[in-house]
DNA sequence: TCTGGGGTCCTAGGACCC
DNA sequence: TCTGGGGTCCTAGGACCC
């Protein structure tokens, strides 16, 4: 059988752990920027704010309801997720972590065996971890998930049907909420009258497949309860690494924009190489801001096929400031500026070269500043000094501590 | 004043080859 | 000049996920 574990609000329940204050108060927690709420605790859904809400749009509304806001802390949200996921790996071996926030796992034994495991589960994370989980268990991947929104409306937080009890499942389940079926495809069934997963698993294989494609099929199949998504062992390796924020601030000036280029050339770059890759393509865009109808817009984008893949910062970083050199106008407000890798292989299995002979020193430059960004923080070794205060820098105004670095950790007296 | 940041996969159509 | 059958590669656009 195949469970999902998946943290309930997720980035509101790490906000939770290290303030017990907050047990039972409704929290949100706030996109880049301070931009939109992204994330909200049982108690703010129970206030109806609408995720996605712009902040400064509702910010009078949530403080008159006493919501408190955080910015997201995504070094404490990864650091959580990991100790969540090392406790599943110990239940079993198949562990597929999906998102920061869920996990697939392969159970085998009884139906009491595996509802006793999930519940077990359940309290150990809670206790060990302090996030609250809910567990779906069933025959596929798409029927875990439905069983896991179960899970959530239940008290132990724990749901897995038996056959019998499929159908009204089924038929509890509306179509817009079923994996697979985002906000375009639910207009299109319910237009034709399908508004349940029980309608949907009625269709045809052959309409199915032409209006949905064969993810669509997959999605049908699965819900029947055959097994029709892959299981994916490892992370795979992205095709595409993409940096891009807005802006804290408006930034007018090429050097500026320059900087900012550099940094996030240098967190793609970072990426790239950790999961021991190459690139060979890179693309660069900038752009205004389109909210602000009072200012003159512009956007812009280009690229370059470089001769010969690599995963060198410098390298990356001086093509990156060459194409914002040739990107940038003056006179314009920028706001945001993005970095694109792509035509992504694996480090020594690209197509070799007759002439070419990569320069070693490269490698080992490379790799002693990754060893030293390690032990040190991350851009202590950097193309450009990364002093804070920038105006493009992210507006973070609410953001919590990292509690679980050792100069940010907490003081307990007793 | 202020509006997120990542990713994946599939299909159709055009340009080209024999 | 027109015709058939079998391919590849690339791009744009559309759908989805968290």
């Amino acid at each position: 059988m195949i469970a999902l574990v998946d943290c309930n609000s997720f980035y509101a329940s790490c906000e939770k752990v290290f303030r017990p204050d907050l047990r039972d108060k409704p929290v949100v927690v706030l996109s880049n920027n301070d931009g939109c709420v992204v994330a909200m605790s049982k108690e703010a859904k129970k206030l109806g704010i609408a995720r996605g809400a712009t902040y400064f749009e509702v910010k009078k509304e949530l403080e008159a309801a006493g919501v408190i806001a955080f910015s997201s802390n995504y070094t404490l949200y990864d650091n959580l997720s990991n100790r969540v996921m090392r406790v599943l790996k110990d239940y079993c071996q198949d562990v597929e972590v999906y998102s920061i926030d869920e996990a697939f796992m392969v159970l085998e034994g009884t139906h009491d065996e595996l509802l006793m495991m999930a519940k077990d589960i359940r309290s150990k994370i809670l206790q060990w971890i302090g996030i609250p989980v809910s567990v779906g268990i069933a025959k596929t991947k798409t029927l875990a998930k439905v069983a896991n929104k179960q899970a959530k409306k239940s008290k132990d937080g724990v749901c897995y049907p038996r056959e019998e009890e499929w159908s009204s499942i089924l038929e509890d389940t509306q179509v817009g909420d079923i994996w697979g079926v985002g906000y375009r495809y639910e207009k299109r069934l319910i237009n034709l009258n399908i508004k349940t997963a029980a309608d949907f698993i009625k269709l045809e294989d052959t309409w199915v497949k032409k209006q949905m494609t064969i993810n669509g099929l997959r999605t049908l199949w699965e819900l029947r309860g055959r097994p029709s998504i892959t299981w994916e062992d490892g992370p795979p390796s992205k095709q595409g690494i993409i940096s891009s924020k807005g802006f804290g601030n408006l930034v007018k000036s090429l050097d500026e924009l320059l900087e900012a280029g550099t940094d996030y050339a240098h967190t793609a770059v970072g990426k790239l190489r950790r999961q021991k890759s190459t690139c060979q393509i890179i693309q660069t865009y900038v752009s205004t801001n389109p909210f602000r109808e009072q200012d003159a817009q512009y956007s812009n984008g280009c690229r370059r096929v470089l001769e010969h893949p690599t995963s060198y910062t410098p390298d990356i970083v001086g093509e990156v400031r060459n194409q914002i050199r040739y990107l940038f106008r003056p006179g314009f407000n920028y706001k945001r500026v993005s970095v694109f890798l792509t035509a992504i292989e694996q480090e020594n299995r690209g197509q070799l070269d007759l002439f070419y002979k990569p320069d070693p020193r490269k490698a080992m430059i490379m790799d002693a500043v990754d060893r030293i960004n390690l032990k040190n923080g991350y851009s202590l070794v950097h193309c450009s000094p990364k002093k804070p205060g920038h105006s493009w820098d992210m507006r973070r105004e609410l953001l919590s501590p990292k509690y679980i670095s050792l100069d940010e950790i907490l003081v307990v007296k007793v």
